[in-house]
Parts: structure tokens; C-alpha cells; sequence
DNA sequence: TCATAATCGTACCGTATGGTACGGTACGAT
DNA sequence: ATCGTACCGTACCATACGGTACGATTATGA
């Protein structure tokens, strides 16, 4: 057997990571102890979690650019939308994507990890950089090219996208941010239908008259 | 002597506050010691401290009550705006309000408050509530004031007044929130011209056609 | 089978933390 | 002058933390 996929190393340093997300997700960084990561790992040496991680900032590190890095999966789904041929699927497809948006924003694991990386930022500028210039910038990507596929087609009229986009994404995020400081139990669910009237009255900005 | 309007128990203790303020604002709850307060607040044992705030956690909630509460005071400023009786008008009150509260989003110091405000929030719930029930409230009942009475004079459309707040004040978080995980050094300033293309798209949705 | 790497247990170190104890000193009001 | 309150200095305590040391034990790979 040459072609290990996981061998004994990986999988106990893939147990670390995991335990080291939960506890770093719920508590933060400085809230965390090793021994707590230990624990949650089910590893009873700490020389063990040493010989993976030489410190305590490099398992952060590792757990955040994990984290960063996987989380833009939605981006698929959304990038091969059709191109909008009229008015009502410039409409549907633009609510589909606040949906989505609002959705993932809604997610408790989400919200943990904006909390903790905003949380965070002035002890490791460089993770708050990295995610903030790939997830929204992602969002605003994805709609900016939405609307350039409707305005070639002479559907809307020419207005800057950029700031549409950020009046979308802005407006999600008003439901949302709220979420940052709610305990986990009481999130008061941002309905979806949120997003359909914020996407309405976008569509009267975006209408040439 | 009977009306001193402060005591000396009340300097010190206004000292620890400061001082506390200073340090919770940089470092945080867990990375600011009480020892570390003592001496910023030039304050030589420990018993001073204590006689003033039996807890750590007490005294950190006695400083983010004052920062919050202490803190809309540019709502004086923009609740004193003059009716509009246009759309030229309106569209000039509007930007007002937008650069006003992206400046202020802008400034380090609120950008410390919001983002320890989050950082903390699952060990004190109560003042995270607290800052967002009041603060970002207010911008959105400024603005939907504002819009109530130019739909009563009947300048804009009857749209959803909530919807275009929202809007607004979200495309201007959207600058502002990049800056919460950026060193105060390297604050991205989102220009005031942001704030004017915000307001002239919305304008677009807000004109009766 | 054998050598090597990974894990285990446990003990330990230096340092820092929140908070207490206590005798002494300066101050402010009556 | 005096009395109570606030402040000073310093020592102390129990606990927790990140990280190291080291011998014993187990698994892995050739």
C-alpha cells in the first residue's frame, strides 16, 4: 500500500482541526484552551496536538483558512443561473440570489465564524483580509454579472452595478447582522420573503424610464 | 461645601472607566487585564479598583452602557432637518443623512465599539441587544421619517418606506463593515461620493413614474 | 520480523490571571 | 480636632494557561 488517502497522522490531525473549529466557532480564541481541544479531540497526550501544531496561533490559523476557503460552495449553484432574458427572470433570477444570500447569512455556523474572525481581526489582520476579499466580494461578483448580462440585452437600464449590488448585499445584511449578537437559540429568522421585497424595490431602480 | 458635582470617589471612579474604555476598545474582554487598567488609569492598588466595580464583567458592562448609550448623538443633528418639499430637496437630505452616518461608521472608535460589541456577545447578550436596538434603530427611523413626509406631500411613490432604509443603510455598511477587520492604520475610507451614489440610485426607486 | 513513527500518560515549568487581606496614609466634612 | 471614607502598597492565593520533557506503548510500513 503506497496510496494512503488518510493515514493515521492525517486523521488524527483532521480530528484536531475539527475539534479545534467547534470550540474556536463557540468560545473564540483566547476563550479556548488546549487541553479543551484536547478533550473535544479525544487525544490524551498534549505532545500529541504539538507534533501537528506547533502553536496555538498556527492551529487558529490553519482552522480559519480551512474555513474561508471551503465556504464559497454556494457560488456554484449561482454562477450557472441563465441569463436573464426579460424583466420577470432578471426579477426571479436576482431573488433566487438574495435568497440564497439571506439563507447562508441565517446559518448559525456562518454567523460564528463572521463573528469570530471580526472577533479576532486585530490578532490576525491577515485571515479578516482573506475572507472579507473572497465571500462578499463573491456576492458582489455574482450580481454585477448578472446585471451585465441584462443590460447587454438592453433589459435594464445603465446604472452602476457596483452600487446596486452593494444596496442588495447591504440590504440582506441589515437582516442579518442583528443575528451577530443573538444567542444561538433565538435567531429571528430574516423571512425569506425579505429578500423579495428588497429585490422589488431594486427593480424600480433598475427599470429605464 | 455640600454640592460637589464630583467627588473625588467619583473622579477615580470615572478615571477606572476611561481607562477601561480605552483598553476594552483595543484589546478586548479577556486580553485586558485588571492589572493593566490599574495602571492605565495611574490608579496603584487593586482595593481602589474593587471598591468602584466588585467584577471585571461589571465593569465591563458599566462602560459598554455608557459607550452606547453616550453614543447617537448625531441623531440631534439629522432629526432638526427641514421637511423636504421636492425631489432636489429630498435628495439633498438623504445624502446629508448618508455621509453623515458613513463618517461616523468610519471613525476608528466606532468601528471598536461595533466590533467588540460582536466579540463579546456570547458572554454578555444583553448588551449586544442593547447597542443594536438602539443605535442602527435610530438611523432607520430618521430615515423613514424623512420619507413619510415626502410621501405626504407627495413627492416619491408609495413604496415600502422599511425596504428603502434598509437598503441605504446596508449599501453604506457595506463599506464600512471591511474596516472592522482592518488595522486602524489602513482604514479603507469610503469616500463621501459613496454615499451620493447610493442615494442617487435609490432616487431612481423612490420617483413615482 | 523489525525499525520507525505516532500516540500515550504524566509530570512539570514559568507566567499570568481575577480576586482577597491588611496595615497604613491622605482627605473631606462636621 | 476628629471621624469615616477613600486610597495606597504590598503581599498573597488558587487557578489556569501555553508549552516542554520523557519514558512507555502501540500501530504502521517494508
Amino acid at each position: 500500500m503506497e496510496q494512503h488517502t488518510s493515514t493515521r497522522a492525517q486523521q488524527t490531525r483532521e480530528r484536531i482541526r475539527a475539534a479545534a473549529r467547534r470550540l474556536f466557532l463557540r468560545q473564540g480564541y483566547l476563550a479556548t484552551s488546549m487541553d479543551a481541544i484536547l478533550a473535544e479531540a479525544s487525544i490524551s497526550s498534549k505532545e500529541t496536538l504539538y507534533r501537528h501544531y506547533t502553536n496555538k496561533e498556527e492551529l487558529f490559523a490553519d482552522v480559519l483558512r480551512h474555513l474561508t476557503l471551503q465556504r464559497p460552495d454556494f457560488s456554484e449553484r449561482l454562477t450557472t443561473l441563465p441569463a436573464p432574458h426579460d424583466l420577470p427572470s432578471l426579477r426571479h433570477a436576482l431573488t433566487q440570489i438574495a435568497r440564497e444570500i439571506l439563507a447562508l447569512m441565517s446559518q448559525p455556523d456562518y454567523l460564528a465564524l463572521v463573528r469570530m474572525i471580526i472577533a479576532e481581526a486585530p490578532r490576525f489582520p491577515d485571515l479578516g483580509a482573506l475572507f472579507f476579499e473572497t465571500v462578499p466580494l463573491t456576492g458582489i461578483s455574482i450580481i454585477t454579472a448578472l446585471l451585465r448580462q441584462a443590460r447587454e440585452q438592453d433589459i435594464i437600464a445603465d446604472v452602476d452595478f457596483d452600487v446596486v449590488a452593494r444596496l442588495l448585499l447591504g440590504g440582506l445584511l441589515s437582516y442579518a447582522i442583528p443575528n451577530l449578537v443573538s444567542a444561538e437559540k433565538q435567531l429571528r429568522a430574516a423571512p425569506p420573503d425579505r429578500a423579495d421585497a428588497l429585490v422589488d424595490m431594486l427593480m424600480r431602480a433598475l427599470t429605464p424610464r
